[in-house]
RNA sequence: GGGCGAUUAGCUCAGGGGGAGAGCGCUUCCUUGACACGGAAGAGGUCAGUGGUUCGAAUCCACUAUCGCCCA
């Protein structure tokens, strides 16, 4: 290929889905159990069926890429494990509404089985869609080890777990307060419901006396307490006041009546009261509120549950009964204000839950669910995090985790759903509860319930190795994973519990390290929703930028604050990606000019800065800090490698210079490819790499490339051009200058690139002195320039002064040399120095012109 | 109500005891042996406010204001 033929602009869409291709066909990410290397793996966390990539995905695919790919280059058998979990409510709730739409009819229409097909079928299908949406992000996973938390194993993993719980006495049924979400009919979980302010109404219910002990202590024939949920009173079992408010206490013992439902209960005291809140008397409903429940608990007294699992009013709601919630909360009003028992009616702010599946109003409501008692699991979690044997970037999530774990509440692991892993308790005819996968024999039924999605999630990195198989080789291997990388928001939901899950059956933790990152807003800086229309489709921006350049943007912004996405970031790596490919072609037409090893102080100067790249590069990766890594990596290959280094290889080549440019670029390609892999991959094989850049080592820290001496000079030349260049800009000036080099330059390099030719010191000569920093470069000019110089030269002069004075004052500061590091102190002399040379240069120079 | 975090250039954000940084935008100039998705040179900031610690504070501490997020 003629080298005129490479193309101006990198085009990524003519390159990523071939090199993805090529890299599944040559193997490059399949790793097995290999006793010569360390492992290395993070299992991906596994994607919901019914989703499609977000930004979220692009940004952890991304963090997990670089991580991973970053491994295998360093000779880690590096396993990134692929995964899909069946989300049992989300798949459900699709699936139903599917049916309903297209054929009219409910899940019970349909019946269980044949309704569980339809989601096996669903889940199967859509799943295509994001396991085809990493390939696009350029994630490189092992399919071959692509796992389900619907897989047979998988399955039989979850069931495992469960029953040794149950045998462990950690597992227990109660009927119990749940948050049930009536349009699922199933209980959902404390995590799983959000909470938003409403308006509303605050009622003033009336319950009359019915002991006959004449009005109560205010006068009045009834005792008045404020409600949002008037419905809620048909349920009621007592009424509770403060124990210490005055004005209530000739109302503990006395008795009133619940309306409608002819219902006598009594007045008692309970703590838990705030006397500041209405009248200072509560209701309470055991059956519908968890803090009633608590209290009903205290007192001892026996619920009334009044609604069905669809949220209507049930028989024990009296005349009420078949009403919805809602409608009951109007009606029961009515009838109050009609039998003159309504007392005040106000408007009133006040916390709604809702199912952040389906958005419907949570429901507190009774019932019998599967329970987890998590204090022994949680104690040893709350242990490895405290011990830091996991830590936590960063590590202020490790703190809250602990915190989290140290108030745990039991779990509810059962749903009222029918897509996921069954729970494997069986009853008997003879009210036997066994617990075993298969049935224990005739008559027994199994329970209807099914697992909380989470409760096999929390298994994942246990259960994708092999788990309950403890002879399973990659779970000997792979386990505990290296990293775990995550969005704050299920620390608790997911990543809590796969710890205590990792330390209970597998004896370890799950993973060495978790990255907790950070979460991507919407462009004004708001939360994305689908719901709020403001997502943005990475599989858009891909089309657009290029996938390396989106990746590159999303890590660039990826630091421990939330960010809101900007296209900006995409078009700046986008810039980065062709500059890089300019790079690519300039050092391909610069050809290879021999195996010259007589480096220049230029060559040895990229060598050192490139050197130091790799090591800090490196550590920043290895830290997770993203954002700084790759503004050094961009600064390195854009402001060094670039800016400076090519333009010298143009202009005062030395003999090395084809060998180093070459070598320079190939390993910037290299620690650049975990971020931007498609790009590097096709730059090193335009540059005629023949091994994948994928497989190819990843540059190392090698102390003896360091050149401090070569450094100092390369940075004084820099400098020394760029005054020059400055001088040229505002002066407008033209053309080759003469002029004086400062001393401890490289010449070659500074008349080069500023187009100054030497001359020899000559008094009485036209000069400028052109300032800069702490060095000077003198000019020949004509009178009529100098005198332009002037004002250049004044101002020059007074920010000089002002750095000699402030060194003097620093200086002269008793306290400050006696305190401060001599560091310090010695660098201060330095500039002092350096600074009251540079005022006499410059006055000297100012008093010629005048 | 409790906890955590933020407030730095016109915009979006890094930084985190010893001379204020990036990208975008803005100004001037430039088809110089890769690159206009580019090059060169610039302008632009009381680092939210008030106190404190320190030889030294944008950085640490306290309080205030504003804005987020999480948990009740």
């Amino acid at each position: 290929m003629r080298r005129t033929e490479i193309p101006k602009n990198y085009d990524h869409r003519a390159v990523e889905g071939r090199w993805y291709a090529e890299w599944e066909r040559r193997g490059a990410f399949e790793a097995d159990p290999n006793p010569e290397r360390e492992p290395y793996c993070i299992v991906v966390p596994p994607s919901n069926v019914t989703g499609a990539l977000h930004m979220g995905h692009a940004l952890n695919g991304s963090i997990q890429d670089a991580l991973v790919r970053r491994a295998r280059m360093k000779g880690f058998e590096t396993l990134w494990l692929p995964g899909v979990d069946h989300a049992s409510i989300a798949v459900q709730n699709v699936v139903e509404r599917k049916l309903l739409r297209e054929e009219g009819k409910t899940r019970w229409d349909l019946g269980r089985e044949a309704f569980i097909e339809r989601c096996r079928e669903f889940a199967l299908k859509t799943r295509e869609q994001i396991l085809g949406q990493y390939k696009r992000l350029g994630a490189s996973l092992d399919w071959r080890r692509l796992r389900y938390t619907m897989d047979e194993e998988y399955v039989d993993a979850v069931l495992t777990a469960f029953i040794r719980l149950y045998e462990d006495g950690l597992i227990y049924r109660g009927n119990r307060i749940t948050n049930w979400c009536p349009h699922d009919r199933s209980a959902i979980s404390d995590l799983e419901v959000n909470y938003e302010d409403v308006d509303g109404k605050l009622y003033g219910l009336r319950y009359p006396f019915v002991d006959g002990g004449g009005p109560g202590p205010d006068g009045e024939d009834y005792v008045q307490v404020f409600s949002t949920r008037p419905e809620t009173m048909l349920g009621d079992v007592a009424l509770v006041v403060h124990p210490d408010d005055e004005r209530h206490k000739g109302l503990v013992g006395r008795r009133v009546e619940v309306p409608f439902v002819a219902r006598e209960i009594e007045v008692f005291a309970d703590e838990y009261v705030d006397p500041e809140f209405g009248t200072g008397v509560l209701k309470v409903t055991p059956a519908h509120d968890p803090n009633d429940f608590e209290i009903g608990e205290r007192l001892g007294l026996q619920p009334v549950n009044v609604m069905n699992a669809d949220g209507t009013i049930n028989e024990n709601g009296g005349p009420f009964a078949g009403q919805s919630r809602e409608g009951a909360r109007e009606a029961v009003a009515g009838r109050l204000d009609e039998e003159g028992l309504l007392g005040e009616v106000q408007d009133h702010r006040f916390r709604i839950g809702t199912c952040d599946r389906c958005g419907t109003v949570i429901e507190p409501w009774l019932s019998e669910q599967w329970w987890c008692s998590m204090r022994p699991l949680a104690e040893p979690a709350i242990e490895a995090l405290e011990d830091q044997k996991i830590r936590v970037y960063p590590d202020s999530w490790r703190r809250e985790t602990v915190r989290w774990l140290e108030n745990i509440r039991d779990w509810n692991v059962s749903r009222q759903l029918w897509w996921g892993q069954r729970i494997p308790v069986w009853y008997g005819p003879d009210g036997e509860v066994v617990a075993s996968k298969e049935s224990p024999g005739e008559g027994f039924e199994q329970d209807p319930d099914v697992f909380d999605t989470w409760f096999s999630s929390g298994l994942w990195p246990i259960a994708t190795l092999g788990w309950p198989d403890e002879s399973a080789e990659d779970l000997g291997y792979f386990y505990p994973t290296s990293l775990l990388s995550t969005a704050r928001e299920i620390m608790y939901l997911w990543v809590a519990r796969m710890i205590m899950m990792g330390l209970r059956f597998e004896g370890g933790i799950p993973f060495n390290k978790v990255n907790v990152h950070s979460i991507v807003l919407a462009e004004d800086g708001t939360k994305m929703s689908r719901s709020k229309g403001n997502t943005i489709d990475p599989l858009e921006l891909f089309d657009e930028y290029g996938t390396d350049a989106v990746r590159f943007g999303l890590l660039y912004q990826s630091s421990t604050q939330d960010f809101p996405y900007s296209r900006e970031r995409a078009e700046m790596g986008r810039a980065f990606v062709t500059k890089l490919w300019n790079a690519t072609r300039f050092v391909i037409s610069y050809g290879d000019g021999g195996a010259s090893d007589e480096l220049s102080a230029s060559d040895r100067w990229i060598l050192s800065e490139f050197n130091r790249t790799v090591r800090e590069y490196d550590r920043l990766l290895e830290e997770c800090e993203f954002s700084e890594a790759m503004r050094l990596i961009y600064g390195f290959a854009w402001n060094q490698f670039a800016d400076w280094y090519i333009e010298i290889a143009k202009a005062a080549p030395s003999p090395a210079t084809p060998r180093v440019l070459r070598e320079i670029l190939l390993g910037t390609l290299k620690l650049l490819h975990p971020v931007m892999p498609f790009a590097t991959e096709e730059m090193a094989n335009v540059m005629g790499e023949e091994e994948l850049l994928a497989r190819q080592r990843f540059p190392e820290y090698d102390p003896a490339l360091e050149d401090a001496q070569a450094e100092r000079l390369i940075e004084r030349t820099k400098r020394a051009v760029s005054a020059v260049r400055s001088f040229r800009a505002e002066s407008k000036v033209e053309g080759e200058l003469l002029g004086i080099a400062p001393p401890d330059i490289e010449e070659g390099v500074f008349g080069a690139l500023a187009r100054v030719r030497p001359t020899p010191t000559a008094d009485g000569e036209s000069r400028a002195s052109l300032p800069a920093g702490d060095l000077v470069v003198e000019i020949v000019l004509s009178e009529e320039l100098r005198r332009g110089e002037i004002e250049r030269l004044r101002k020059e002069i007074s920010r000089v002064e002002a750095e000699v004075k402030r060194a003097e004052g620093k200086l002269a500061n008793e306290k400050f040399v006696r305190n401060a590091p001599e560091k310090v102190v010695a660098g201060e002399r330095e500039k002092l120095d350096v600074n009251s040379g540079m005022l006499r240069t410059l006055s000297r120079r100012l008093e010629e012109y005048l």
